[in-house]
DNA sequence: CGTCAACATCGACGTCCGTGGATGTCCGGT
DNA sequence: ACCGGACATCCACGGACGTCGATGTTGACG
């Protein structure tokens, strides 16, 4: 599961998980139709307050992992409402589930977010950038 | 008593009093639910395949800006709807509108993209990175 | 084996969002 | 002054999304 560059294949509506856009300087070139809607997926999973605050949660938690019961108690949320987020960012690749007993521990994938980062950022005083992936 | 997980341990403090999208790092900390709403509010300007490519087709753009009849071509949107996301983005703080004559020219704002990019930055493998505000 | 707790899934409801057609506004040209 | 083109705004419609209550599944424990 590794975010490995030059990932131009776009996957089926039916997406696996851990699809995650990689790098694709958005402002080098005007990204086609495609990749567009991939990437615009992914970042829909991010765009939204509950998934923000659950990706911190999960992040600056000991060991970098926390159980549901520790995100529902941090937001004002129902517990089916924040498995359904986390389910959502497991299936955006930002997140990792492992269940050890009766808990389930998510873990974040700092890999995916930082193709992400990588995709957004833009020259901010030149005009052409280096391409290293 | 029941043993109920361990949910003690969270403290949630509320929202810091800083409201600004600069470098909050998001896996420093967990962010509040204010911090939140507005975090996602921007990233939800971006988190769409026809504004990504919009976004995408200004930068390269000769001279970083264009109008909105080359966005209209360039995509198989209707005149209005493209009109329609420009003026997100703007509000996003995205773009910029500067109309001469009897065009409207849309440039990017490079140090909008890049400061969500820094907010999605993790910390790859390292643990701790300390960033002056 | 029965019960309880942790978590996921399902169904439903209200709201927001992307889209296009019709229309309005502004500017330049003849 | 009239007309045509470039954009913006308005309105309405269909689909997607966030939320919660109810229910199902699984593992631990007496």
């Amino acid at each position: 599961m590794d975010v490995r560059c030059h990932a131009e294949r776009v996957v089926l509506p039916t997406s696996p998980p851990e699809t995650v856009a990689c790098c694709a300087p958005l402002v080098r070139q005007p990204l086609g139709a495609a990749d567009a809607v991939a990437l615009a997926r992914t970042l829909k999973a991010v765009a939204d307050p509950a998934r923000l605050r659950l990706l911190s949660l999960v992040a600056a938690h000991d060991g970098g992992e926390a159980c549901v019961c520790d995100l529902v108690d941090a937001l004002d949320l129902s517990q089916p409402t924040v498995s359904h987020h986390l389910r959502v960012l497991v299936e955006a690749g930002l997140l990792t589930r492992e269940k050890r007993g009766v808990w389930a521990y998510y873990a974040l994938v700092p890999a995916a977010l930082n193709a992400l980062a990588a995709v957004l950022t833009a020259p901010a005083g030149g005009a052409r950038s280096r391409s290293a992936c």
